[in-house]
DNA sequence: GTGGAAATGAAAATCATTTTCATTTGTGGT
DNA sequence: ACCACAAATGAAAATGATTTTCATTTCCAC
């Protein structure tokens, strides 16, 4: 992936750093950009495989696209609007570590994140 | 909803308090049980609507039902072999009020998973 | 029983996402 | 420049969950 990619990105940059992959589609095809469907979801996926980008779910379970940097993070969203807020994760990071040494795990990783309904909503 | 409310309900139950809709209405079908997907669909959603269970979304998009008030458990999961440990919270139930609390989120729910190599791998 | 509202379910529609596959593009070797 | 081959692209079809439509069935209240 070459070409797109950095469309994609830019894109995505301009959509605030948020969208759905549609979203993102129908962005580029209103700034008169040429791309397809499917490889909008191709880059998007490669920014994802990449690290450059966090994937999650609305409520309809429509996957929604985000810039993330590099820190290791996570995330509280709001499940009405989507709002994000990237917090910290200190506590998890010593209680998966704890965890997995009880069990004998190597090459450990996690994911958590945490829902509900915030102020505005 | 009256007649397929009941039973749906008690499916899930027997699922393990955790299933997919699809996942209820196969459950249903092999125990010989006569009852149609929409219905299932029909079902869930108003026992969401009356807050007997809850909905939270898979990796891949998928909606999957959960009992409310079961109590919940994470998952330690092997990358290589699949095995997976049903492992205790305690700490990031805390953790996740904690946060919540602080940004003012209500209605909050969570999702963690620990994932790495097991002993035999 | 009778009539009408609510519940049901089969089939069709919807919608995001993935797959397939033929075409285009980029690259390295000559 | 030319050729060959791999990677990238995108249109169209396939997939799979979920929703909608609509005709039929069930359940009450009278």
């Amino acid at each position: 992936m070459t070409r797109s990619n950095p469309r994609v990105l830019s894109t995505l940059e301009r959509a605030g750093g948020f969208a759905s992959a549609q979203e993102v589609y129908r962005l580029m095809q209103r700034e008169g950009e040429s791309i397809g469907l499917t490889t909008v979801y191709r880059s998007l996926q490669s920014l994802v495989d990449d690290k450059i980008v966090d994937v999650l779910r609305r409520d309809d379970g429509e996957a929604v696209y985000r810039l993330c940097g590099e820190a290791h993070h996570h995330h509280l969203v709001c499940k009405s609007c989507g709002d994000t807020v990237e917090i910290e994760g200190g506590a998890i990071e010593k209680w998966a570590k704890k965890i997995a040494d009880e069990h004998g795990f190597r090459e450990v990783g996690h994911t958590a994140e945490i829902f509900g309904i915030c102020k505005k909503c």
